[in-house]
DNA sequence: AGACTACTAAGGAATGGTTCCGGTTTTTGG
DNA sequence: CCAAAAACCGGAACCATTCCTTAGTAGTCT
């Protein structure tokens, strides 16, 4: 279903980037999660190998992948933290308002709908970002979420 | 090109909220305007009318707008600040990373794209956001905005 | 291998969009 | 017109993200 990760560390390297343990840290944890992770989340798991960790390094490391198109970013999952996605093949993300979990969704529309962006605006697109936004069953497992059944609003975000 | 809009204040009157001259204001500065505005811009251009306005107030009531499904929202364009979308008919937005505006482009595809996720997920999507983000020719006016002409990155940000 | 240089990490402070709080005013239904 | 509920407002608080400065390190060239 989710398509194989070229290395990030390769991407980094082949963009001229120079390798720290941190950021082979930070590519590892990256390419080995499916879940969309944040900042903060992958500041913890990195941080229990490498206790000397920054969250300003995990940042700044997550923009230097940003431009150069190995990963894009989706945005708040209505948690009004940054999700980062990994996948960077053309799907669909389904995001819980409530459980601020994202799942990934194949389609076999958003081909046509890239060429359409394509044509419009010529070659040069830099990222892109597909989310709908739902209410799943909040199961404990990531796996189980599939947006069954939707659950009541939450006070008063604006959300992003 | 972009679609009629129905009333915000009727929407909102509908959903059973009260009416203020606040929310009245805020409602058509946002159904005359169609450049996805941002909580600040809005506070802007309605404060000049109603100099007691408080920025809280706008966020208060686009927050209403959102839950009843009558905006969305699209994040952000590369200024972290957060984009509305009053144009509630399935389309594909273009932002420009650089000059933070966000064009409407009318989609073919967007309709099957929907139903994909209509069928993954049931009935309850409660908004989606299909962004692709580019460089434009960073025209004076918006309606220049027309992604033709791709220039290089700024300085480091992870953005939104 | 040694040294040089530019790039990177760390961490603490700053930023700023958004939210919260409480007190006051306004809207709406009866 | 009154009372209750809803909405407004200003300022303080929040917190994800960014900035700044110093110290450390990867890559390069001899």
């Amino acid at each position: 279903m989710v398509t194989k990760r070229t290395g990030l560390v390769a991407a980094l390297k082949d963009a001229g980037f120079r390798m720290t343990p941190q950021r082979t840290a930070i590519c590892e944890a990256l390419s080995t999660r499916f879940d969309h992770p944040t900042a903060h989340s992958l500041y913890e798991e990195v941080k229990a190998d490498y206790s000397s960790l920054s969250l300003t390094t995990v940042y700044q490391t997550l923009d230097t992948l940003l431009r150069i198109g190995a990963i894009t970013s989706l945005g708040s999952a209505g948690d009004d933290t940054i999700h980062f996605e990994v996948n960077t093949n053309p799907h669909i993300n389904l995001a819980c308002l409530t459980c601020h979990r994202i799942c990934d969704l194949n389609s076999s529309a958003i081909e046509a709908l890239e060429a359409e962006v394509q044509q419009a605006i010529g070659s040069k697109v830099l990222s892109g970002r597909v989310v709908y936004y739902s209410e799943c069953l909040e199961q404990s497992d990531p796996a189980d979420c599939r947006f069954n059944t939707p659950s009541s609003n939450k006070k008063g975000h604006v959300h992003e």
